[in-house]
DNA sequence: GATTTAATTAACCGGTCGTCCAGTTAATTA
DNA sequence: TAATTAACTGGACGACCGGTTAATTAAATC
């Protein structure tokens, strides 16, 4: 007499935990950790509650979850952009800027997330996330000896710029967009992103 | 046999709903709406969790009683800003960096605000928002007349760069901070600032 | 095909949330 | 000084929170 044939239920422990985690990452890093709650996170992924626990022990073992599986993607991506940006210093950080541009207009979470972190009176940033600002700054020291990026900002500044610069578009342009009476779209990303070259070429990069 | 002696128990108004948008200003923008309790603002106000609905309905009312009051003190700096920049336009753009940096160095919980209205999903701009949104962008507007910005970049996109630039600081200097293993201090904040205005004098103010 | 393992559920717990209201007490007014 | 107003309190409410437990059932193992 149950429903046997509506939901036919094949058990699979990745399937599942994975559409528990990316639930959990869209609402997450949608609205905040406090503001959602476990019974939606187990509503909108189709299971009980019961199984978040069973997955992820209890609400920040799902959020950790969350911000590790972020990190990892932030991750591979800086490192594929290190990586090839130096190896063609010719072509100034303009590649970097597009690469990584691009990288958040496809993964805007993971900008929201860095924000996120920001309201946590506990935080303390991940080792990957520790070695990546060492990375980082590396990076654009390297730069900076190659002549491609001015020398008198010190370069862990001048990531600071990068950042700002970048991240915060995809946290603020929903605002922005509000305030203007428009919608987000790709021409308003576009013309943004055609800014942030034009201020990076003149007032960053060496000509 | 009530303790009348302990608490003098002035009753005063003002000061008592003062002090309980004050606590929520605080708590709300540490750490996020969804995050703070009344039960807690009450306790940290030293008033009863009731006095809360008597002075603010409920909790979506004192929400909105803090942003307003935000709103308000932005207002005022802005409209400060533009008026005073726009007489003295051979400063350039330098005194608006300036005085927007120090008042948000002075009242980073605005910053933070802004960031905050994003993450909530039925965020509708106020109109003093909105108002300031278009006096922003004519005043930026007016600069490039007076060739002081350069003209190939929108006023709008520029405002946002001017935003990114500013207040993204004031959201992630502590997570800088720590991904650096030092502390947020005025040496730092000075450091960004210097970058900052090097960036905007070579990259959008015309020389 | 029986047994074990593990994915999944339903029912439930104590606690805290936001909200409400009836009552108390200080200040104001007439 | 009596009456009125309004600041303020304490306790109770129903809903929902995060979390636990025991039972069910599909898949894996033998």
């Amino acid at each position: 007499m149950k429903n046997k044939a509506l939901t036919p239920q094949k058990r699979d422990r990745d399937k599942t935990s994975g559409a528990i985690l990316s639930t959990a990452t869209t609402l997450f890093l949608e609205r905040g950790y406090a503001a959602v709650s476990l019974s939606l996170i187990a509503k909108q992924a189709g299971v009980t509650k019961s199984l978040l626990h069973h997955y992820f022990r209890d609400k920040q073992g799902l959020w950790k979850a969350v911000k590790d599986a972020s990190v990892a993607s932030y991750a591979e991506q800086q490192r594929a952009l290190f990586s090839e940006s130096l190896s063609n210093p010719e072509e100034g950080i303009a590649s970097s800027i597009t690469a990584y541009f691009s990288f958040l207009k496809k993964h805007p979470e993971i900008a929201r997330m860095f924000a996120l972190e920001s309201f946590e009176g506990e935080y303390k940033p991940s080792a990957t996330e520790q070695e990546l600002q060492k990375k980082g700054i590396n990076f654009i020291h390297d730069l900076q000896k190659m002549n491609v990026l001015r020398k008198d900002i010190d370069a862990d500044m001048i990531l600071a710029l990068f950042s700002a610069l970048t991240e915060h578009w995809f946290i603020s342009r929903d605002r922005v967009a509000k305030l203007n009476n428009t919608k987000v779209s790709n021409a308003l990303d576009a013309r943004y992103f055609e800014a942030v070259t034009k201020v990076f070429n003149d007032g960053i990069q060496i000509q």
